[in-house]
DNA sequence: CCTTAGTCCTGCATGC
DNA sequence: TGCATGCAGGACTAAG
């Protein structure tokens, strides 16, 4: 499930290989993975050189030469891979031809990946929070919260901070010692200081490991992330916690998994 | 305002 | 062996 790191990581990937590049033509095989018609995207995306990549909290945006973007969220399963042979992917749901006999392809086994044309730069994703790299401006965000909801519902919430998805959300928890279902309200500026600073760290480590990899991820190169060997409670239920060997709990919240230490996580209210 | 459930999806693990 | 069931969840929507 790419979260920040893992869009980071295909993003580093991607652009080298992309910038300057022009989109030939394009190929679409599940129609649920675009948004707005083929012929729209055709007229838009075809012809067009590709100006800039970057990523946007769970987002790639590719920035066209007609000055309009292209967006591709990866869902769960989402994976671009550069595709050299003639060989086709059972999952593959959009082609991109591009010059320099480059072809990118886009694959997704569950179908929750979705791409986006959007007018201009200037009008994408405005709905999205600020991105949570840097400690001072979490903090300045989640100081602010007067919501009683939890922490993690909180964390996961894009439109209050962008590209955290459930591993991430869990792992950062742990780290700071706080119990998923802490009010966010309730918890002491201390505490959320700590989680502030443990979110960056715990993003730019898992970038630095070039991504988790559960079950299929994959990066455009076909490698594996590493990331995955340094969780702590993520996908670890029943296991001795790293800290003080209490047994990992796991309960849902918000219809998603939540891995915590009751011990180094204890509820505040 | 907030939570819950449903929707979209496929592959894999489990159980009988 | 094979079939049914449940589980994984990002983002969105509707209902309570």
């Amino acid at each position: 499930m790419p979260e920040l790191p893992e869009v980071e990581t295909i993003v580093n990937q991607l652009t080298p290989v992309l910038s300057g590049k022009k989109i030939k033509r394009i190929k679409i095989f599940w129609k649920r993975s675009i948004q707005g018609d083929e012929d729209e995207y055709k007229r838009t995306l075809e012809g067009q050189t590709i100006m800039n990549v970057w990523r946007r909290g769970k987002y790639i945006c590719f920035l066209l030469g007609n000055r309009k973007c292209f967006t591709i969220h990866m869902g769960m399963s989402g994976k671009l891979i550069f595709n050299e042979d003639k060989h086709f992917h059972k999952h593959l749901r959009m082609e991109f031809d591009l010059s320099h006999h480059i072809r990118l392809d886009f694959i997704d086994m569950r179908k929750f990946g979705k791409t986006r044309i959007w007018k201009s730069e200037k009008e994408l994703l405005t709905q999205l929070g600020p991105e949570p790299l840097d400690s001072q401006n979490i903090y300045r965000t989640l100081r602010k919260l007067k919501t009683r909801r939890a922490i993690k519902s909180v964390l996961l919430d894009q439109k209050i901070l962008a590209g955290i998805g459930n591993i991430y959300a869990d792992e950062s928890l742990f780290r700071a010692g706080i119990h998923p279902l802490s009010s966010a309200c309730q918890i002491d500026s201390k505490k959320m200081k700590r989680l502030s600073q443990e979110i960056p760290q715990v993003l730019a480590s898992a970038i630095q490991n070039i991504g988790t990899t559960i079950s299929q991820y994959r990066l455009p190169n076909q490698l594996l992330g590493k990331n995955q060997q340094f969780l702590n409670v993520y996908g670890l239920a029943d296991k001795a916690c790293v800290k003080c060997r209490t047994r990992i709990k796991r309960i849902r919240l918000n219809g998603r998994s939540s891995h915590f230490c009751s011990k180094c996580q204890p509820i505040l209210e």
